[in-house]
DNA sequence: TTTACTGCAAACCGTTTGCAGTTCC
DNA sequence: GGAACTGCAAACGGTTTGCAGTAAA
């Protein structure tokens, strides 16, 4: 759990890229299909993380037949394969996360609800005072806040 | 009970009993009906943080008559005063937490979703490092990993 | 050719809401 | 007495699923 947070050098916190990842997806036998390849660029191309309905937009735009349930069956293969990371931060719907090789946590804005990465300090280990029995394998930590744009933005 | 973690000193991890919960909402002008009492009740009385779901069970144990709509706003009237607070780790419905007078984090199980209070480690300040430009106004820590009953559960 | 994947639409679950009736202050 | 609360049931948004058709390997 949480190896090493001092090691933590971001040279690439884009993750792996389109070609990575559907290379290692073919090697686990996928069907690399029309729709599963628009699913692994739209996800790639971005650093904010998207909503289900986001990618299904974004990626009707390069493939306009594609459907909403394609979508959620594939971002639940990848979520299962390990390949994409699920957060549901506060309300609304989850978000997809493909930056799986570096342990970050996350920023989400309170306002638009946007979800960001971000690298955790390097105040020390974050570990449970007492874990009342618990064997625990893994941390998040999510800041909330508000974004740039969200601070700039008039009123309305 | 853990002793010396830093100026963290959990007296009452339990928080306010429901006496002080119903007189500050009687304080706030609040309506004290026999659902309501009975829901400040059944929070007040758990460590491990409800569903609504769970909340309208027990409380329909203490008053038969009380609906699941009752319970979902009056959970959501109290999250807005600010005493109560909703906390969504991971996949499931919502659970809320009376824990509202002392911050502290959650530990998660991820067999059974049970969801329990503890208190952060001694490193005092956790912050992002880089910021990207938010105004950073909370951070949440959510230690996932199996609880006890889990661990000792046969594996059916 | 075979089997996995796709799209559609209906089902699903947790949650919210409109409204008529009730009850607390 | 009157405003605030309740219960019901219907609606809601996000997500999953059954199934017949389609296409990757």
């Amino acid at each position: 759990m949480t190896p090493g947070l001092g090691a933590f050098v971001p040279r690439d916190t884009r993750g792996p890229t389109i070609s990575d990842l559907l290379e290692r997806l073919r090697a686990r036998q996928w069907r690399v299909t029309p729709q599963r390849r628009v699913i692994a660029e739209v996800l790639d191309g971005e650093h904010v993380h998207l909503t289900a309905d986001a990618v299904h937009h974004q990626a009707h735009e390069l493939l306009p037949e594609i459907s909403l349930a394609t979508v959620y069956n594939t971002l639940n293969e990848l979520v299962a394969m390990g390949e994409l990371l699920e957060v549901s931060a506060g309300p609304g719907p989850k978000r997809y996360d493909p930056n799986v090789r570096f342990p970050h946590h996350h920023l989400v804005c309170t306002t638009c609800g946007t979800l960001r990465d971000v690298a955790s300090g390097g105040a020390g280990v974050v570990e449970p005072a007492d874990p009342q029995g618990f064997v625990v394998t893994g941390v998040e930590i999510v800041y909330r806040g508000v974004c740039p744009r969200c601070a700039a933005a008039p009123v309305a």
